[in-house]
DNA sequence: GCCCAGGTGAAGC
DNA sequence: GCTTCACATGGG
């Protein structure tokens, strides 16, 4: 990573960082996040309570926001552009599945995550496609977040309900926003949340499992959610969710398709793709549900 | 109509 | 322990 150069403009702030192996579309679109929107000229998100588009050119990663910006940690942070990604390469096992999905997800990473909007939104992911559960954090953004500044021209942004937020309101309101049977679930999170039964900001601190059973003290969180979270959201590199995608592609890649309870998949994970097992998870998931399409240019 | 989707919890063996 | 099922909603 290379200091970001700076230029305002108006009200408009941009900043530049020269990257390597850093593939923002596979990025900000492989199921890990699920509020950046491609445009004309590149991705438009909101990080940190700030509207953002990114876009990459090369080996330099560019970032506009709408209002002046004194410093980019949040973003640099939330990019984890100080990551040593050699390092974590050379902890991933030399097997063939690997291998397969090193090369068709280059570039891949995974980001840091506000964790509150990562354990909501994971909450709202159970059973659903990817697709729909960005349809719903948008409704729900839109109806219960804050209008944010955006620059002249651009859609509305809204930023992601706040715990108290969501926590004010009642089960009606966010059936409404058509996450069916998963509204009483992010209720009762924020609730948690807002009430100081759950702290997130504490759960770094604890180890794997300590942190694990914190979270799945919540209605609606079982072990894939708690992981996403530990893993998106808590800086937790080993965490591995295990949902369908990776049961299949564990099965597949690694057992000749002999049937394992999510259990033995996770002992099994734990001891094969070491301390960084859940990069490994990202490119396995990634490389399976783009296996066979057409490679999209970003 | 039927099946599946970045799951979980309760109830049945 | 493991298996089965309901839970909302939308798309193929």
């Amino acid at each position: 990573m290379t200091e970001p150069s700076q230029l305002p403009s108006g009200g408009v702030s941009r900043a530049t960082w020269a990257v390597t192996d850093y593939d923002l579309a596979k990025t900000l679109n492989c199921g890990q996040a699920f509020r950046w929107r491609r445009d004309e000229r590149g991705w438009q998100g909101v990080v940190a309570g700030r509207w953002v588009r990114l876009s990459s050119d090369g080996g330099l990663l560019r970032a506009e926001t709408a209002l002046p910006q004194a410093a980019w940690q949040w973003l640099e942070h939330y990019l984890q552009l100080g990551l040593d990604w050699p390092r974590v390469l050379r902890t991933f096992p030399d097997d063939a599945p690997m291998r397969a999905a090193l090369a068709a997800c280059r570039g891949l990473r995974l980001l840091r995550q506000d964790p509150w909007e990562c354990l909501a939104s994971f909450l709202l992911s159970a059973t659903k496609q990817i697709v729909q559960i960005q349809t719903i954090i948008e409704r729900l953004c839109q109806s219960y977040g804050a209008r944010l500044p955006t620059p002249a021209g651009s859609v509305a942004a809204f930023s992601f309900p706040t715990p108290e937020q969501i926590a004010s309101l009642c089960e009606s309101d966010l059936r409404a926003c058509k996450m069916g049977f998963r509204a009483p679930h992010l209720l009762g999170a924020a609730r948690a949340v807002a009430e100081g039964r759950l702290d997130l900001e504490e759960l770094p601190a604890l180890s794997l499992e300590e942190a694990r059973e914190h979270l799945k003290r919540l209605k609606g969180v079982g072990p894939k959610i708690a992981d996403c979270v530990l893993l998106f959201g808590c800086g937790f590199p080993q965490a591995f969710p295990v949902d369908v995608w990776i049961n299949r592609a564990l099965r597949e890649l690694y057992f000749r398709n002999r049937k394992l309870t999510p259990r033995q998949l996770g002992a099994f994970a734990a001891e094969h793709f070491g301390p960084h097992a859940g990069y490994a998870q990202q490119y396995l998931f990634h490389y399976m549900r783009t296996r066979g399409e057409q490679k999209l240019s970003g």
